[in-house]
Formats: structure tokens, C-alpha cells, sequence
RNA sequence: GGUCCGGUAGCUCAGCUGGAUAGAGCAACAGCCUUCUAAGCUGUGGGUCCCAGGUUCGAAUCCUGGUCGGAUCACCA
């Protein structure tokens, strides 16, 4: 906030006259002064006795007599031990407000031709499943991410990688080919993604059943892993796709399509999308020349098999496998290839990754492989680690069917918000549209505000009972102060009100006006810190602050009935500016706010 | 075992670049709808900030050690 600094330039000045001697600023601590107290600011002047040389108390009376009587931004002060609280003058607030006001985009930086370009990695699914709630804790925080770096004026790429290949596809091709033959999902009216992700399922089902039989005959679990038939067709399947066999190409070919038509719509009903999206299939071989060339340059060896090998035992680390014996690529070896690919296509100044927290040791490792192979950008890849998302019994198993699917709750969060705003009335007169549509953005609100509001670095409990609450701190509570406001707004223009532009400086305001002004100014303030620490969890936070402050206003005041008018058009202006930084901080959530609920 | 991350109210979470008496919401209880939307507002009760040391005028916050929980250390992705 603009205030903090310049109000430690004046204290700055004001000790240096007072003592005598010049001070670093940052032993000018200045804070928000706690509810209980009056003020607004409060500098902590402990850091400053030995300068003073005297009291906390006298040090925080003589630099608050000195403020009081030489500038014209403090009002008044109080000194509770060695804490100097100060009240801004109101002029200054309105000064504050009408600057806010002005500038539509406050708080947001536009990015010009020079600013760097970053590229956001997240979602990369794998096309055997249908997504589920892991993803979208993943999704809306990569796309939340990228509006807060966009809103911090650098230029956004989003990117997906689709891990369209590997043993983990064949297997649901071979399940198809065996036990689903002329299965689409226009003959069984299912999901693309939830039908390929049924034949998964189906082939663990017939191949754990083979495991087991093996066993009975007297083989280790080992040895039926590794020899069940099915494993061994989805092997040879695999083979036969590496080799480019037209009829293994093919259904895959037609399995991914399926796939890739439910993940669009998954990615479209939950609001978000990509710029440019990669397949693994392409790229997968491309690491492999990165990591050849390497080997050329020494820095990679191989092994007695063939296998490759990058020694990390210098940064601390193992060793790396980067080449399989026969050849072949793993994970690394493919992000590797990926990373080239990306940066031939665009001038990327930064690469964000968006994925789990399971992977940190990966993506140390690529950061540093990377850097080895001569790409400048690898040292200073960001990878965006988040917890995992667990249910009040616990962990996600696809085993014990505990899954949680991301269609599945989507829609269950919107049908929970028709019922309820049914209940309570609020559908009254509404067209089947505008209920279909409030429904979707009040549903989706709770779930994605749900899920943003948690620090991503900490594991998270998704409780579905809670998260379907839609009363305090959650995404509803501030889609509906929002609506609230809308519809002030509308009633006062239906009956001719005037809406403030320019808050006058001989207005009387008080305090709840002014802790509101305050709040607004910090917005500016509050994206950079989420910029900085790539945390949507900021921006939500901030938000609710602001909306519980509100609406502790919309209730102390009759804003329509208010007799003076220059009161009522500036508490108007005040409604509508919270109502535009509601939106503004919603949408670098990538929460949508609805005009009426 | 090595490395990384976490432990704050009964529950879900803020606060963590050191500052005042540690905050919200949920749940419980008590009030407030002839007044702009009560999905709201007001109040009450609820704490060994995992433990122990250290640094400091001052520690939930920083450091060390311990403890509990999670992740990871694959020729899986």
C-alpha cells in the first residue's frame, strides 16, 4: 500500500529531526492496527530506543506529538506500551478512494511487449481415467495461478501434457478388444473418458484374477505379476504401437478420442482451459536425443547393459536412470524431451509446473538435469507443489472404489445449489436458464472457493457435507454479497438514485467506511504477494476479509434510505467499488460471480 | 535409514519477512426479518499454537534437538 511507504518516509524524517539521527526505513515497522484499538496504522517502536534512547512509551508520544502537529495525514494517536497507533485523517482515505475508483484496472498490471513470457504446465492427465478430485484441486489451481501471473503483467502460456501412451493405454485397449468389441460411447451413452476408464478397470479385474489363479498353482507373486497373459498381450501391445502396427494405432487413435472428448467437457464445465496442449506420444522420443547427445558430451554415462545414468551424487543426490537397456525412455527422459519442445515453440523467460507434491524429488532432479544440458531456463523452473487432497477417511483409493469423480461431484455441487436456493426461495420467478445458470455458478463457487482457500503446499481434507455448505467463509457467502450489492445498485438506478464518482473531501465518513477504504487500497498489495508466492489461497482469503467487512456495513447502514444524499451517492460509490474488487479477486480464482442469486 | 513437507479451538482452516490479550467459519447456545436479498448480522462458551531447549526487549512465527503424521529415494508415470 502506497500509504505504508510514504508514511514511513514522514516518520523517517520526523525521527531524524527529533533525534537527530538518520534511521534505515526498515526499522520503521508499520502494521495494521488490531480491531480493539483505535487507528488505523501502528508503528512498533521498539527498534527505535536505541536512537531514542528513551521509553517505548515517551519514543511513541514524541513521534506521535511530532506527526500530529507536522503533517497533515495523521489526525490523532494513542500509545498503548510500545505501540504508536495512528488515525489517517479522513481526507486522506477519500484522496485514497478516488484514485481507487478511477482506475478501473487498480490492483492489475497490463503486460507489454517486454514482459516475460511464462508458461504454466498443469492438469496433464493420463488417458485411461476419467478425472477425479486430485485433478481438481490440480486444474483450478494451475488455472487460478495463471490469471494471478497474468494479473501481475507477465505474458501466459497455459500448457497441458497429455500422457497419451504407455502400458497403463494398452491395457484398456486390450480390455476393449477382449470384452467390449463394437462398445462406443454413442452406443452406451457414456463419457468417453468414464467408458475407456470401465475397460481399465475391468482388465485389473481379469488380470488380478489371473495373478491369483498363478499363485494357486504354486507361483510366487512376483513371478504371476510378471507372467499373468494379460500382462504379457498389453506388452506385446505396446511393442506393436512403438513399431507404429496400423491396427494398434488406430484404436488407439480412436480410444484417445473418445477420451479426449470427455476431458473437454470435464475441462469446460469446471472453466478452464489451455493455450497449447502436448502429447506425449511426440515428445517421448525426443529426450532421448537430448540425453544421447549427453552421453556424446560426458555428461551422462552408460552402463554395462546400455542403461543410461546421470550421477547426482554431487548435488546430494543418487543416480538417475534416463535410458532403460533396451533403449527406451522413462518419465524423465520424456519431460526432458517435452522442455526442449517447448522452448523451440515459445521464448519462455519461466516454467511453472503444476503438479503434486509426490513428485518434488522428480522435478529437483529435472531442474538440475536441465541445467546440465545446457537449457538456461531449467535452474530457474518453478515447480508448484501441492498436498494431496484426502477425504474424512482418509486417502483416495481407486481399490476400495473411494475415488471421487470430478463429473460426479461437479454435478452433485450444482444440484446441492439448486436445492438449496430452491429452498430458500430464491429460484421464485426465475427462467429455467437463469436457475440453470445460477445453479452452475453458485455450485461451482463453493466447490472451486473450497479448494483455493487452502495454502496449496498443505494436504487438505475435502469433506463433502462442508464444502456443500454455503454458509461463511466459502465461495456462496461471497457470490451472494455480491449479488446483494448488484441488486442495490440496480434499485437505486430503477428509481433515479445517483451513484457517487468523486467522494468529497467535506464528507463526515466513519470508521466502518474508512476500514473498508483501507481494505480496498490493500488489494493492490495483496496480488503481488499472491504473484510472489504463487498462492490463490491470498487472494481468497483477502476476499472473504473484505466481504465479512462489508456486509458488517450493509447492515449498519440503510444505504438506499440514507437522507443525505452526497452520504448516500458516496456510500453507493463505496458498494460498488466492493463489488468490483469482489469480482476482480473472484476472477483470479476463476470463480464467477452472478449479478443475482 | 537419507531427503523434503506438515502438526494452531471438538472439526475445517487463517495468521509464519519476530510485535499488543493467537483469529475466522462450522458445530453448540442466546438474540435480530412490517426497513436495500436472513445463503445475512450481533452476542456467549471453546486454546499446553506437538514437546524441550536456544536467540531476543518480545517467539505460533527464527535456530537446534526430539516426537507424531505424510511424501519420496523404481529399467512405473
Amino acid at each position: 500500500m502506497n500509504l505504508e511507504k510514504s508514511l514511513q518516509a514522514i516518520i523517517a524524517k520526523a525521527i531524524e529531526t527529533l533525534y537527530g539521527q538518520a534511521v534505515s526505513t526498515d526499522l520503521i515497522q508499520i502494521s495494521k492496527t488490531k480491531k480493539e484499538f483505535e487507528g488505523h496504522l501502528t508503528l512498533v517502536v521498539f527498534p527505535l530506543l536505541k536512537i531514542s534512547r528513551q521509553s517505548p512509551e515517551q519514543t511513541a508520544q514524541s513521534i506521535g506529538e511530532y506527526l500530529q502537529t507536522h503533517t497533515s495525514e495523521v489526525a490523532r494517536f494513542n500509545v498503548i506500551k510500545g505501540f504508536l497507533n495512528l488515525v489517517i485523517a479522513p481526507s486522506v482515505w477519500l484522496t485514497e478512494f478516488n484514485s481507487i475508483h478511477a482506475n478501473e484496472n487498480f490492483g492489475f498490471t497490463t503486460a507489454t511487449e517486454q514482459s516475460p513470457l511464462v508458461m504454466i504446465e498443469y492438469s496433464s492427465p493420463n488417458t485411461n481415467k476419467p478425472l477425479h478430485l486430485g485433478h481438481i484441486r490440480n486444474n483450478l489451481l494451475g488455472f487460478s495461478l495463471s490469471r494471478i501471473l497474468q494479473a501481475n503483467g507477465n505474458k501466459i502460456v497455459k500448457t497441458n501434457i497429455v500422457n497419451d501412451r504407455g502400458i497403463h493405454i494398452c491395457k484398456s485397449m486390450l480390455a476393449w478388444q477382449k470384452w467390449g468389441e463394437g462398445i462406443t460411447p454413442q452406443s452406451s451413452g457414456k463419457k468417453g473418458d468414464h467408458l475407456v476408464g470401465d475397460f481399465y478397470v475391468l482388465f485389473d479385474k481379469h488380470y488380478k484374477a489371473e495373478i491369483a489363479e498363478l499363485i494357486a498353482k504354486g507361483e510366487t507373486e512376483d513371478s504371476a505379476k510378471k507372467n499373468a497373459p494379460l500382462i504379457l498381450e498389453a506388452q506385446e501391445m505396446l511393442r506393436k504401437w512403438e513399431a507404429g502396427d496400423a491396427e494398434t494405432v488406430s484404436l488407439w487413435q480412436t480410444m484417445n478420442g473418445w477420451v479426449y472428448d470427455g476431458f473437454d467437457a470435464t475441462y469446460k464445465a469446471m472453466g478452464v482451459d489451455f493455450d497449447k496442449i502436448y502429447y506425449e506420444s511426440d515428445t517421448y522420443l525426443l529426450g532421448k536425443e537430448v540425453v544421447l547427445d549427453g552421453l556424446q558430451k560426458g555428461i551422462v554415462y552408460q552402463r554395462e547393459d546400455g542403461s543410461v545414468w546421470a550421477d547426482l551424487t554431487a548435488n546430494g543426490l543418487d543416480e538417475k536412470l534416463l535410458l532403460r537397456g533396451d533403449g527406451t525412455s522413462v518419465y524423465m527422459t520424456q519431460d526432458i524431451g517435452t522442455a526442449k519442445l517447448r522452448f523451440d515453440h515459445y521464448p519462455i523467460d519461466k516454467m511453472v509446473y503444476v503438479v503434486g507434491n509426490e513428485q518434488n524429488y522428480h522435478f529437483q532432479v529435472l531442474s538440475i538435469l536441465l541445467d546440465r544440458f545446457g537449457f538456461e531456463f531449467g535452474k530457474g523452473l518453478v515447480h508448484f507443489s501441492y498436498g494431496m487432497v484426502e477425504l474424512p477417511e482418509g486417502k483416495m483409493k481407486s481399490r476400495e472404489g473411494t475415488v471421487v469423480d470430478a463429473d460426479d461431484l461437479m454435478a452433485e455441487m450444482i444440484n446441492t445449489a439448486r436445492e438449496t436456493s430452491n429452498e430458500l426461495g430464491k429460484l421464485d420467478n426465475l427462467s429455467a436458464d437463469e436457475i440453470a445458470s445460477i445453479s452452475r455458478i453458485v455450485g461451482l463457487g463453493a466447490l472451486k472457493y473450497f479448494i483455493l482457500k487452502v495454502d496449496p503446499r498443505k494436504n487438505m481434507t475435502f469433506n463433502p457435507k462442508e464444502s456443500i455448505d454455503f454458509n461463511g467463509n466459502t465461495g456462496p457467502f461471497i457470490q451472494y454479497t455480491y449479488a446483494r450489492i448488484c441488486s442495490v445498485l440496480r434499485k437505486a438506478n430503477e428509481s433515479g438514485i445517483a451513484i457517487g464518482s468523486q467522494a468529497s473531501v467535506a464528507l463526515g465518513i466513519s470508521g466502518k467506511e474508512e476500514a473498508l477504504i483501507q481494505l480496498l487500497a490493500e488489494f493492490e498489495a495483496v496480488v503481488k504477494q499472491a504473484g510472489n508466492e504463487y498462492s490463490p489461497s491470498v487472494i481468497a482469503n483477502y476476499v472473504y476479509d473484505l466481504v465479512k467487512e462489508y456486509n458488517q456495513f450493509y447492515h449498519d447502514f440503510s444505504i438506499l434510505k440514507e437522507e443525505d444524499s452526497e452520504m448516500r451517492a458516496f456510500r453507493l460509490m463505496l458498494s460498488q467499488n466492493v463489488a468490483r474488487t469482489v469480482k476482480k479477486g473472484m476472477w483470479l480464482l476463476g470463480i464467477d460471480v452472478p449479478e443475482r442469486m
